[in-house]
DNA sequence: TTGATTGCAAAGCATTTGCATGCTA
DNA sequence: TAGCATGCAAATGCTTTGCAATCAA
């Protein structure tokens, strides 16, 4: 009797077009998860998502989120990004332009970002080898500003008190 | 009596140091990981590299591949490579230039590639976000000319005989 | 001698699968 | 009603860890 509930946000019409063209059913557990992950910006990993959702229905089984979100994938809504923490974490994929990410090794945050001469160069190199492209996957890890401010901030301190 | 042999390479004098450094010991089977990997170019998996090792010393046991990959990490020899089917590859790191992947998702066939404008442009990102870089990754997924040229005779054949 | 190393087996993780029950269309 | 979906438990695949025996320094 939760299934029930008109379809508001595109995102839910994607969801619905893509259950019934896989000859899928509609379930409030789906409904709930693509809810929940839709509420979230982040790029959260299948443990993330099964918490938030577990907390609205308890009785959501992890299995189902995970068969849930390759769902969300296959329907173009969710995007897999592998951080090299060894788990899958998914951002919004849809109507969300492509981007590539910045990972603070020190603090975890992750930053977003975008740039049309990357993407240019790609193809190029592409082009080059005579490939072509399907995805690709750009991840840089470092420091970010934060990070690096308070090391510096650490740095004065600890030499201005030896 | 297998842990002689004076060092050759530049590569195992690495090594040595490193061994000496973190007051680890040598060993006959560090000695042969890291032989058998030095003399293979590809993107070894640990389980690729412990059959090759096996090959020569069937007694050498995968959990020490593992220990000693991670040692020859350390030690700047090898580096991972993560291409998203689950395992951890491993390929030459010493005065290696940095490149990236190209990874056909037909063949499995790898393509390294370098573009110093794409280095460029990527330390200009992290400019802008003032985000300092320890390293990045970058892999293009999608399909090799050679599977493009097979599609496309298949593609001739088929529809000269329907 | 002494502490690092080894190989085995067992444990850990993230993810997938088998299956009986439940529910959508 | 038929067949997909669910949740549990068990299985998987890669990697790590505990441990007693072994070995390098």
């Amino acid at each position: 009797m939760t299934t029930a509930e008109e379809p508001r946000t595109e995102e839910q019409e994607v969801f619905l077009k893509h259950i019934q063209r896989k000859g899928l059913k509609r379930t409030s557990q789906r409904d709930l998860i693509l809810d929940v992950f839709l509420r979230t910006e982040d790029h959260l990993s299948n443990e993330d998502l099964y918490q938030l959702v577990k907390k609205e229905d308890p009785t959501v089984g992890q299995t189902t989120v995970y068969r849930t979100l390759k769902i969300l994938t296959e329907a173009g809504l969710a995007r897999e990004v592998r951080f090299g923490d060894g788990r899958t974490h998914y951002e919004h994929n849809y109507k969300h332009q492509h981007h590539d990410h910045m990972i603070c090794s020190e603090c975890g945050k992750i930053i977003e970002f975008f740039s049309a001469e990357l993407e240019a160069l790609q193809d190029e190199m592409a082009a080059k080898h005579e490939f072509e492209i399907t995805q690709h996957l750009l991840r840089i890890i470092g420091r970010c500003s934060e990070c690096r401010q308070a090391e510096k901030q650490n740095a004065a301190n600890s030499s201005a008190s030896p």
